[in-house]
DNA sequence: TTGTATGCGTTATCAG
DNA sequence: CTGATAACGCATACAA
C-alpha cells in the first residue's frame, strides 16, 4: 500500500515519466507542473523507493566501509571511530549513505567484498587496513571497482590504487628531532606489530634522525609489540633494564605509550623528569592521561574525510589514474616531554 | 554486462524461475538440476543483484543504526563503538547488513530516518540514544517500523517500544553500597548531563543506597557537568572545595572519572589513599588509567548485541509486543578504590 | 514540454 | 517438478 511514483502521476494528471523527471529536477519541465507535482508529492506523502531507483540506475550512492579483521581490535583503537567520523561528514555532505563491513576473518572480509561489490549493494569503498598481499585488493583491482585505501599500501602497488595516508617517515624523523633538540641522546623506539608498514616507515624516520645527528643507532633501544597496551608495559620494563637505559622513548601509538606511562609510574620514574615520552596519533585520550602526552597528531578525521572524497572521486570518474594523498601531521607538546638534564 | 539469472538460465537449459527456485532453495526441485544450475552459477560466476531481489522482496537485510546528534560526541565516547561491536558481531552471525546514519543534527536525524523507512532502505532501526520527545521515535511508532533503543525509553514509552538497558538504579545503589562497606560516609556524586536517564537513574540509585544507610543526602555532594571529560575536572575543584570534602566519588562515566583522577593527581590528593574513585562503563580506556579505574562492567557489547537480536526478531514478526531487555552489570575492582581511614 | 513503451533483475503466481 | 508471465517502482529512449 506503499505510494508510488504513479499515484502521484494520476493525481496530478501527468504521466509517470513526468514525476520521474520532477524528481531528477529536469530542466525541460515546465516550471507550472514541477510545482504541480511537488506539491502532490508533499501531499501524498510520496518517497522515493531506493530499490528500483538502484535496481534500473545500477548505483547505490551509498560508500562500504571495510574494517580490518583482528575482530576485537578495530573498535578498541580509537582510530577507527575517529576515521569513520571523517568518511561519515564527506558522506553526509554529499548524501552518501554507508554501508559498514561486518566480518570478522580475513576469509569472511573477502566473501563479503566480492559479494557487497556483485551484488551491487554499494558503490565504491573504503578499505581502513593495509596488508602485504591482500587479496581483497586484488579481487578489487580486477573488478577495477572503485576503492580508497587508508594507510600505506603495499611498496608494487603504490601506483596501481588510491590512498591516504601521512607520511610517517617524516613524521618520526620529525618527533626524533623534537627529542634531540630537547638534548637527550639516548632515545627508544617502541613499536607496534614490526611488520606493520606503519611501524616500518617511523622506525625509518626515527632511524633517519638519530643517523643524521651522528648518533650510533642501537637495535637493543628499538622494541615491538604486538598488543596495543601491555605492549607499552613490557617495552618499559625492557628498555629499563639495558646497561645504560634511555632517557626518552617514542611510542609509535598512543595508547600503547599509556602502557609505558603507567609502567614508568609503577617503577616511580617520574615523566616528564627523568623520562621523556612521545607519542603518535593524538587521540581523545593522549590529552586525558596523566600527565597528558605529548604526541603527534596525524589528523585521523581528515584521513576518513579524504578517503571518503575520493572515492566518490572514483565513483564519479573511474578512468581518472589512482593517487596517493598524504595528510599533514602537527606536533602537539603537552606534558610528557622535557629537555633531558644529566 | 553483468550476468544475471537469465544467462544462468540459458545456460543450463532451464527457465528463469527455476534457477531463482535454486537460490532460494526451493524444496520441490529435483536434486539433478539443483546441481546442474548450480554448476552453471559457478562456472558463470554469477551474484544475484540485491536491488532487485530488495524490490520484489521488499526487504533489505539491513539494519539501520541511528548514532546521538552530537555530531563528535558519539566517536568520542567509546561506548559507542563497544555497541557498535556487539551489533556487528550479531547482524554478521545472521547475515544481515548494516547501514550506518551520518546525520549531524537532530533535524537531519529525523530526516534522515524518515528517508530510510520510506525509501525501504533498511529493515529495522537500532537507535544508540534515547530523549524525551523524540518525534523519531513517535514517527518510527506511527509507521509500526521495527526498532530498538538502546538506552531508557521516556516513562510514558516503557511499553511502547522495544529497548535494551542496564539497571542503572540499582547498579549505582551497589556502587554506592560497596563505598559504604568501605567505610565512606561522605560520598561524592559526579554525573553527566542531569536531564539524560542513565545520570537521573544512577543518581536514584545512589541516593536510595545512603538513605538506606541512613546517611543524610547532601545536595552539595552532588555536581552535574555536560563535558565528558573537563566536566570531571571542574567537579573535584567544587567538591573539595566544600567545608568537608567527600573522601569517595561515584563518577557516572569512566572518561569523566579520568578527569576527576588528574585534577586529584594535580592537587597531589592520592587515589585511593586519599580519595576513592568509582566509575561506571568499564570501557577499554578504565583499565588504561593510573592508577586503573574501579568500575562498573555495564556489558556494553551485549548491549548491542541483544539490541540487534531483538530487532531482527521485531522484523521477522512486527506483531509481537514490544519489550525491555535488561542486561547484567558486574563490579571490577581495580586501584582506585579502598577502605576509608581516619 | 510531456506521454508511451520498455527494461532493470528478481520473485511469485499460475499453469502444465 | 518446471515453465511462462506478471509484477516490484523507477528511469529513459523515442514519439508526439
Amino acid at each position: 500500500m506503499t505510494i508510488t511514483i504513479k499515484d502521484v502521476a494520476k493525481r496530478a494528471n501527468v504521466a509517470p515519466s513526468t514525476v520521474s523527471r520532477v524528481i531528477a529536477n529536469n530542466p525541460n519541465i515546465s516550471m507550472r507542473t514541477k510545482e504541480k507535482v511537488r506539491s502532490v508529492m508533499e501531499e501524498l506523502g510520496y518517497y522515493p523507493n531506493v530499490n528500483a531507483r538502484n535496481l534500473v540506475n545500477n548505483r547505490t550512492n551509498v560508500i562500504g566501509v571495510i574494517m580490518p579483521s583482528a575482530s576485537y581490535a578495530p573498535f578498541q583503537n580509537p582510530f577507527f571511530p575517529e576515521v569513520l567520523r571523517g568518511i561519515t561528514a564527506e558522506a553526509n555532505e554529499k548524501r552518501y549513505g554507508l554501508y559498514l563491513s561486518t566480518s570478522q576473518t580475513e576469509e569472511a572480509i573477502l566473501d563479503e567484498v566480492k559479494d557487497m561489490v556483485h551484488s551491487r549493494r554499494v558503490d565504491g569503498l573504503i578499505l581502513l587496513y593495509s596488508t602485504i598481499d591482500d587479496p581483497v585488493i586484488d579481487f578489487l583491482l580486477e573488478k577495477s571497482f572503485p576503492f580508497v585505501i587508508v594507510g600505506q599500501p603495499a611498496e608494487q602497488l603504490r601506483e596501481a590504487v588510491s590512498f591516504v595516508n601521512n607520511d610517517n617517515v617524516k613524521a618520526a624523523k620529525m618527533m626524533t628531532e623534537y627529542l634531540l633538540l630537547l638534548k637527550h641522546n639516548r632515545i627508544a623506539f617502541i613499536g607496534g606489530r614490526s611488520d606493520a608498514f606503519v611501524t616500518i616507515d617511523r622506525k625509518s624516520g626515527y632511524c633517519e634522525a638519530l643517523e643524521a645527528a651522528g648518533i650510533e643507532l642501537d637495535e637493543s633501544l628499538m622494541v615491538y609489540h604486538d598488543e596495543i597496551f601491555e605492549g607499552g608495559e613490557k617495552a618499559v620494563i625492557e628498555l629499563m633494564s639495558r646497561k645504560t637505559p634511555p632517557s626518552a622513548m617514542i611510542v609509535t601509538d598512543d595508547l600503547m605509550a599509556l602502557g609505558v606511562l603507567r609502567m614508568l609510574f609503577s617503577m616511580n620514574i617520574s615523566v616528564p623528569d627523568d623520562m621523556s615520552v612521545v607519542s603518535f596519533n593524538n587521540v581523545l585520550m593522549s590529552k586525558l592521561s596523566t600527565p597528558p602526552l605529548t604526541t603527534l597528531d596525524i589528523r585521523i578525521f581528515e584521513l576518513g574525510y579524504k578517503a571518503a572524497q575520493m572515492v566518490r572521486q572514483r565513483i564519479l570518474d573511474p578512468e581518472t589514474p589512482p593517487k596517493g594523498l598524504i595528510v599533514d601531521h602537527h606536533l602537539i607538546r603537552r606534558a610528557t616531554s622535557k629537555t633531558y638534564v644529566e
